[in-house]
DNA sequence: GCGCTACTATTGATCGAGCAAGCAATCTAC
DNA sequence: GTAGATTGCTTGCTCGATCAATAGTAGCGC
C-alpha cells in the first residue's frame, strides 16, 4: 500500500488558498465587466479613484504605485495609457524636479463617475449577496491587516 | 468653493479594495520567494499541490483549471512549462479520447515537497504574525464564500 | 564646489494569462 | 448513421505587469 506523501495543509495554507481563489474569482468577473463596459482595467479604475480623492486630484507617481500595490514601472505604463486617453495629465513639481505628478483631468473624473455607476453596483451586489454588514466590516479589517508590511527584519532599535 | 465630486465609497467597495490590496501584497512577497528559491510560480505550486492530493496524482486539465481559477488556455500554457521541466506528464483517457490527464511525476512530487518546506513556513509566518486561530478560521470561511458563483441570473425554476 | 548615495521615473526585454478561434472527439436526435 | 451541438484542449494574438538597467535630481559630508 502506497503511502500518499501529503503536503501539510495547515490552517494558514488553507486561508491563503481561499484568498487566492476569492481574488481570482472576483477580479475575473469585475474586471471583465469594467473592461467591456468602459474599457478600463481594475487598476485603471483604482488609479482614477485614488486621484479623485487626492488633494488637487494629483499624486506623485511613486505614491500612487504604493497605494495600488504596483511597481514603479507598472505605474508608468498604466499612466501612459490613461494619459493617451486624456484621463490623466502629467505635471511637474516645482520643488523637486525628479517627481512628476499624475493629475486627474476633468475628462478623467467624468469617466470615473460614468464607470462608477455600474461598477459600484456590481461590487455592491457581489458582496451584498454574500455578507451582512457585520461580516463585511470584519472581512475588511482582517484583510487590511494582511496588506501591512508586518514585522520588519532588522529595524533600527531606536 | 469647488465641491469635490466624490465617488461613493460604500462598505462593499472598501472591502473589495482591501481584498485587492491584501492579495497584491501577499502574492508579491510569496511569489517572489517561490520564484527565486524554486523557480515556481504560485500557480505552478498550486497545480502541483492539487495534483499531489488527487487520486492517482492525476486530474483532467479542465478540472485543474477550475480548481485554481484559471482559463483553459491558461492551464495549457502552465502545464506546458511543468511538462518541459518533467514535473508533470500527460496521459490519455481510455474512455474519452478528448481528455488529457495531467499526472504528477515523481520528480514533480519531490519538487513540490522541496518547495513546500520553505513556502509553507513563509505562508505560516505571514499569517501567524497577523491572526490568531479564530481570526484565521473566520477569514477562511468568509473568503470561501466569495469564490462561490453566487445567485444565478436565470436558473430553471424546477 | 565635488563626490557619494539615495530617490524618482522611464525604457527594454520578458513572462504570465486572457480571449477568440479552431480542431478533434463525443453525444443527441432524427 | 449521419448532421449538429457540445465538450476538452490547443494555438495565435494581445495586454498587463515585472525585473534589470538607465538617466536625471536631490541632499549630504567635507
Amino acid at each position: 500500500m502506497r503511502r500518499q506523501a501529503l503536503i501539510t495543509q495547515a490552517s494558514e495554507q488553507r486561508t491563503f488558498t481561499s484568498l487566492l481563489r476569492a481574488h481570482a474569482s472576483v477580479t475575473r468577473r469585475l474586471s471583465a465587466q469594467l473592461l467591456v463596459e468602459h474599457g478600463l482595467t481594475l487598476s485603471d479604475y483604482e488609479v482614477l479613484l485614488r486621484l479623485s480623492r487626492a488633494p488637487e486630484r494629483r499624486l506623485r507617481r511613486v505614491d500612487l504605485a504604493e497605494q495600488v500595490v504596483l511597481s514603479a514601472s507598472g505605474i508608468t505604463r498604466l499612466l501612459d495609457g490613461l494619459e493617451a486617453s486624456g484621463l490623466v495629465e502629467r505635471a511637474a513639481c516645482d520643488s523637486d524636479r525628479r517627481v512628476v505628478y499624475a493629475v486627474l483631468t476633468d475628462a478623467g473624473l467624468e469617466k470615473l463617475e460614468e464607470a462608477s455607476r455600474s461598477h459600484v453596483a456590481q461590487v455592491a451586489e457581489l458582496f451584498a449577496d454574500r455578507y451582512d454588514a457585520a461580516e463585511l466590516a470584519e472581512l475588511e479589517t482582517l484583510l487590511e491587516r494582511l496588506a501591512e508590511p508586518g514585522a520588519p527584519e532588522c529595524e533600527p532599535a531606536g
